[in-house]
DNA sequence: AAGTAGCCCAACCGCGAATGG
DNA sequence: CCCATTCGCGGTTGGGCTACT
């Protein structure tokens, strides 16, 4: 048995709200408020539509003093500082920026924010750790790819486990080779010749490489690191060396061209997981890493001023009640 | 001009929390 | 305290628009 309906899905519109039935919702609210009940609403405003649909369409878009249009640096700013803070809680954010919603917000950090941080930062960032060994430039000349040299590897782990990747490669494949020491939770800042950031590596553990598969989400990913099951060995020092097999690839996203899903998959990488991805993204996947340069990079600076208010999560924002 | 890929954002979904009987 | 209902949130999706080839 699944979770009941909220309301009878057959009897209810979806998708996008026509002038007509903005004009009936806010017309209704402005009247009556919202009585406390959105499921109930849509019925008493006449509306063929769900409790939940009526009251985001209200809070997103009809209600007074929403803001439209781009975020100002300002605002950036507070974004950024929040989510180092607090991570994703959207609503929390909403609450600190006058006229934007949650949804707003997300979208904003989903599509924007969060790639100019990378951008920004990881091509900045102060060396957690020195460099250790370099991978070697590689070109394949059996496909139409080349591969980029990384030129820098960093990782949060104890610098004397003495962290090391290297590449070698088959007629076809890229093979990484990491070998990252016993660590609770490891992270590693891949980057190639032009300190471009390729990706975020991180271990939860030393047995579970998780976090490690998957590129960048949509169709331009720069990096492909790993299969499903990359295989391990402990070694004596308690340090642990993960091999991705014959499926772990550094793409290099100017000279792959418009690789699309179907020529990954000829580079025989699971890319299709249960969400229909190519499994996890670098970015996604280095959430952590962007709070932690966000706060070491930019909370120290003029952004403090603006966060007197979020440190306090207790107090969880006045709640927005003068919207009835 | 047509097809393809990427970007963006409104809207949906499902879960946990809150509330009330 | 328990259970049902509703709310609110965060993650995800779908489709329109634009840019590119």
């Amino acid at each position: 048995m699944g979770r009941a309906p909220c309301c009878d899905k057959a009897n209810v519109k979806k998708g996008p709200w026509s002038p007509e039935e903005d004009e009936k919702l806010k017309d209704y609210i402005q009247t009556h408020g919202t009585g406390g009940n959105w499921i109930a609403l849509p019925q008493k405003a006449g509306l063929r539509r769900c409790g939940k649909s009526c009251r985001l369409r209200w809070l997103n878009y009809l209600r007074p003093n929403i803001k439209h249009g781009e975020f100002s640096d300002d605002e950036d700013k507070v974004i950024c500082a929040l989510f180092a803070s607090i991570g994703s809680r959207w609503s929390i954010m909403a609450a600190q920026l006058p006229g934007r919603t949650d949804n707003d917000i997300k979208n904003y950090w989903n599509t924007k924010l969060k790639k100019k941080m990378m951008m920004n930062n990881l091509t900045s960032i102060p060396e957690i750790r020195k460099p250790t060994h370099h991978l070697q430039p590689y070109n394949n000349s059996s496909t139409n790819y080349s591969y980029p040299s990384l030129s820098n590897f960093h990782t949060n782990a104890p610098l004397s486990s003495s962290p090391y990747i290297y590449s070698t490669h088959t007629s076809r494949y890229h093979h990484q080779t990491l070998s990252i020491p016993s660590s609770p939770t490891t992270t590693a800042v891949v980057s190639d010749h032009h300190n471009q950031h390729l990706a975020v590596l991180q271990s939860q553990d030393h047995g579970h490489l998780g976090n490690l598969g998957g590129g960048v989400k949509d169709r331009s990913t720069l990096v492909m690191f790993g299969g499903d099951q990359p295989s391990s060995s402990s070694n004596s020092d308690g340090s642990c060396q993960y091999e991705y097999g014959s499926i772990g690839h550094v793409y290099d996203h100017n000279n792959m061209g418009n690789m699309r899903s179907d020529s990954y998959k000829e580079f025989g990488v699971n890319l299709f997981k249960d969400k229909g991805y190519y499994g996890d993204s670098s970015l996604d996947s280095s959430l952590e890493e962007i709070k932690q340069l966000i706060s070491t990079n930019l909370c120290s600076s003029n952004i403090d001023n603006n966060l007197n208010f979020f440190v306090d999560e207790t107090k969880e924002v006045e709640k927005v009640n003068m919207y009835y």
